[in-house]
DNA sequence: GCAAATTTAGTGTACATACATTAAATGTAG
DNA sequence: CTACATTTAATGTATGTACACTAAATTTGC
């Protein structure tokens, strides 16, 4: 659908202002998707995601850090993210022998169940509705746009 | 910068999985830049985009609802954004005569004045850095692709 | 070996988001 | 005109985001 539509707006400053508009909007109607998929299972989609680097890490741990460089969103709170999947019983806290400062964290085999349910419910591929309706080289070419606008 | 380097992700499932990924990533990435610019004005970025939105409509009021309808975050709770606009004296809020469930919520001098130094200050365009790296063509192509994924 | 700097995680606070629910005013059907 | 449905905004609760700050462990420089 597009932008104007959405949010009933009839001009824009320049193609890039209304660029901006699209991103912005475009990432918040995919998340919503995503979170309302996820919602049967009792995880929130940034939940979602920390196990999902957690399985990849897997059986090795990861730290606070390591989770931070990983995630999308840079800023938000990886400690209190770990807190609701601890409280959940998805993830263990263990203090790294190595290095007290930092914390060992690790998805137990119920976290590791609840991901192979998400993957096999088929759930992800529906929440991404909206990103078969490219072509690979649209996705290519969208790809290109999206990281030349952060160069 | 290339998404890979961003989040330290070297494999995809597909390219629409990495433009998922990066739609929502350069969406953050953007709206962290502009909220830094408003941060100087007191107000947030949603809280910016209710009052241009009355400044759109004055010296017609709105009610809710409208603002609703015209925000990018549709599931965002209008009467709390209001609510702190309200504090700062820069809308008001007053019950609509002709109809006592609606609420009329108008921009006050404050407040167009605000709007007026933040667009006197050029802070917004610089706030857009990233998004003069494209030209208008380009533009177009990525507002073509972002509608089309919300078929 | 010790003092200062750095790393690492957690906490506090303000704001926003997501969604269910409430409550009042209005509209509508009989 | 009354009962029921709908509209409209606000509120409650849980979660997440942004950023400053704290506190503990470790590293570094002398």
């Amino acid at each position: 659908m597009r932008l104007e539509d959405e949010i009933k707006q009839t001009s824009f400053q320049s193609e890039g202002q209304k660029a901006y508009l699209n991103i912005v909007f475009t990432s918040g109607w995919l998340s919503l998707r995503q979170a309302a998929a996820f919602r049967p299972y009792g995880v929130t989609l940034p939940q979602f995601n920390v196990l999902r680097i957690l399985r990849g890490q897997h059986p090795k741990p990861a730290t606070v850090a390591l989770l931070i460089d990983r995630m999308l969103d840079k800023t938000s709170n990886a400690s209190r993210i770990v807190d609701k999947l601890e409280e959940k019983k998805l993830v263990t806290r263990t203090v790294c022998p190595g290095n007290r400062r930092a914390v060992d964290i690790r998805i137990t085999a119920a976290g590791l169940d609840l991901l192979r349910q998400i993957d096999d419910s088929g759930v992800l591929v529906a929440a991404q509705t909206g990103m078969n309706t490219l072509s690979d080289s649209e996705f290519e070419q969208l790809n290109y746009l999206l990281d030349k606008i952060r160069a």
